[in-house]
DNA sequence: AACGTAGTACTACACATGGAGTGGTGTCAA
DNA sequence: TTGACACCACTCCATGTGTAGTACTACGTT
């Protein structure tokens, strides 16, 4: 087994793309191989089996899918009511659609979870610490509404970008962009 | 190409079976023989390409996802009030686990759709159309709330529905089942 | 400076799998 | 008898895996 950490990242890099390309199906290493444009044999070389890389590639991509810390210390500046929630709401939209090939290899992950019971539980895990560092991040951040306004949220805005990534044709983009500002309105409740 | 209809339905429910087990990838005329208990060829000599199969899957789903006329019949007795409401969705989410087979299959579509244009302009077009008529089915309904309500209903079950699909540990039934509640309470305006 | 060594990159091959498509035969009903 | 379909069997082809063997590079030793 081959140890050079900057290949293992650009193998496993290379295996987000071809998920999102390809499907959890087409995961092969040889596919890994070509999109990470490494001469073949070398993803075998890398990773014991597919099990591994779907695992790796699981904790990967929601690494790649959180905020930077410039971006959350950003976000504490400034008022925080419920304009400044929508306006958060709008850059968490932009930041995931300027990755959409890792929301979409996510998608296949979750699919492929299904099969997976190792899968299933990283994912799991993944998700679950990511809810609730929103909820954490909410209560500490002055933000009016409450935690079960960030799980509606959560919902409504994650099956948005679905819709908006998968058949872009069924909200324009100015529809989706009303909508988000809609659901921060109806579900985050105002500071009384 | 062989025209028995009855034959063809099951090749194509078969065809549902396989996505929702093996995903877009996994969908061979093969495993399509196998998921319809026919001889292997069969499929071959019933539809040219896969890409058929594919977008005819993806009318046939919808249909079964549907509700049947007696459910939508049942569902216009009662005073139609925000209770109701609530009552209307929890029905739906158990409609739709019911055949979560189908929701995952369409997962797997729409994932596909983001490939195969064809295929996109068919769930683009059976989507529309559902949103309409619920959002139709609501205005004559008596039922509170206004149409972006439905949508914002729409968005968040729909995420929740995955969720419970793909990482069931996500949520519990009975957190699932509250969040409903709060959607509905929260998204639907109550009548002045 | 020459040499040896270890780790890695690259190449090529042997093997296995699985799916596509099709021709031929069997069966049933009009 | 004929036509349409079901079923079966076979060939061809594409793709992926794992690994053995070779080449390269960096580094330490004397």
């Amino acid at each position: 087994m081959r140890r050079n950490p900057e290949r293992r990242a650009a193998l496993i890099d290379g295996a987000i793309e071809v998920l999102a390309a390809e499907g959890a199906r087409g995961l092969t290493f040889r596919a890994v191989d070509t999109a990470a444009k490494v001469p073949p044999g070398t993803t075998s070389n890398y990773f014991a089996s597919r099990d591994e890389l779907l695992t790796q590639a699981g904790g990967r991509i929601y690494e790649r899918l959180l905020p930077d810390a410039a971006t959350v210390a950003r976000h504490q500046e400034g008022t925080q009511d419920r304009a400044r929630y929508a306006e958060l709401m709008h850059e968490l939209i932009d930041r995931i659609s300027a990755f959409n090939v890792g929301y979409v290899a996510l998608l296949e992950l979750r699919l492929e979870a299904t099969r997976r019971p190792e899968l299933r539980a990283v994912l799991t895990e993944r998700i679950r610490q990511d809810i609730d560092a929103n909820i954490a991040y909410h209560a500490a951040s002055g933000l009016p509404g409450d935690a079960k306004g960030v799980l509606l949220l959560y919902l409504a805005l994650n099956w948005l970008i679905v819709e908006r990534l998968t058949l872009p044709d069924i909200f324009t983009e100015q529809e989706a962009h009303d909508l988000v500002a809609l659901a921060v309105e109806r579900l985050v409740p105002e500071d009384g």
